[in-house]
DNA sequence: ACATGTGAAAGAGTTCACAGCC
DNA sequence: GGCTGTGAACTCTTTCACATGT
């Protein structure tokens, strides 16, 4: 948001954001129409608004498992500084990682934890450990009543239908980028073949 | 891929990376027919046709700005051992780090450095630096004639049109999580709203 | 004049369902 | 019987274009 203005336009915001005017538009009115016709969205009422819709306000504990670089770089973020989240547990198989602090944090073993340790249990659970326990982890995480989970592991996990996840995957978009060095932009995305023996990419083109 | 095996069906495919089985059959067949009808994909010819349209063969030099803790994340990640991308290049702006060795580079200024510093140009750049100085990064890379970059700041980048970016926001996927948490599983993605002063998260709610 | 909100059209991706082949 | 390949249907998303409101 523009310092010293109170009203934006679709057109503005969708520069900002990487999209076009109309696609603004319409995402903004299917949460209710607040905007004024001739002079555009007030800033304050647009902040408000989706704050309201998004954070709602509460703050959900989460829980890492596997401390290494990524997890470190997550936990030193000022992006987990929000109100969205906020880290409330450890978790290492390591010995010689499991006891050390990290950001305040005394680092555990998942296989010692029960739901009982939390006041209020975890939601979120973060999975940057390596690729062969992941599955491991999100059986454990599912059992403390986690809800949903996000993983950096280039690996489909087998969670309860109830259990929402996202997957970053780096070499994913890794991949992605290597193509269209190749081949021109033509579509494509992520998803397909995790499992072979190649590399994961699911290849969109259409004849 | 299963060891043992030497044909795979699109539904264990599917089952194995998370979509459906026609999803797969659908995507397979773009690139070519090459599955037997009754028996499914011949798995060594399945892995031999992939790797050669995504792989190609060819390594691309890869730059990485910022290095902090997720930079060494993806350095000692074994994701980057592999035949897509080979590290040519590490560059800070902080004088404790440059000129401190990482994965076997030396960091190095970014603005100390020329296109003719390299045998072969580098092609992708990575960015892991403080979102306040992606814009700014993206620019020096987009001068040594990198043609894909990966950020990993939660800002739109303005580059050249042959310029191929992919945004990798731990934030967004975050509030997305919050999101299905609160509310069910709605239909909402990540893109929009990064400049406003709240979450950057797109909601395609339909009436 | 300017910019929203929204029907209608267009585009992209997924799923159905079945003919065809092994 | 089993499984692929694909037309057709369907769903989701984006874009166009313009009536509507300030």
């Amino acid at each position: 948001m523009r310092r010293g203005r109170d009203t934006v336009s679709s057109d503005d915001l969708g520069r900002l954001a990487g999209v076009s005017a109309a696609t603004v538009r319409r995402d903004l009115s299917s949460i209710g129409p607040f905007g004024t016709r001739g002079s555009g969205y007030d800033t304050s009422h647009l902040s408000h608004r989706t704050a309201e819709l998004l954070g709602g306000g509460s703050t959900f504990p989460m829980v890492i498992a596997g401390i290494g670089n990524l997890a470190k770089a997550l936990i030193n973020s000022p992006l987990f500084g929000d109100r969205t989240a906020r880290i409330v547990a450890l978790y290492d198989v390591d010995p010689s990682i499991v006891g050390t602090t990290v950001g305040g944090l005394t680092v555990r073993l998942l296989a010692d934890e029960d739901a009982s340790s939390f006041a209020e249990p975890p939601a979120i659970g973060i999975l940057t450990c390596p690729a062969s326990a992941a599955q491991d982890v999100a059986d454990g995480f599912c059992d403390m009543g986690i809800r949903a989970l996000m993983t950096f592991s280039p690996r489909v996990l087998e969670v309860p239908p109830e259990v929402t996840v996202r997957y970053v995957d780096v070499s994913i978009e890794l991949q992605i980028l290597a193509y269209h060095l190749e081949h021109g932009r033509g579509p494509l995305n992520g998803g397909l073949l995790h499992s072979l023996g190649v590399s994961p990419v699911r290849v969109g083109l259409r004849p």
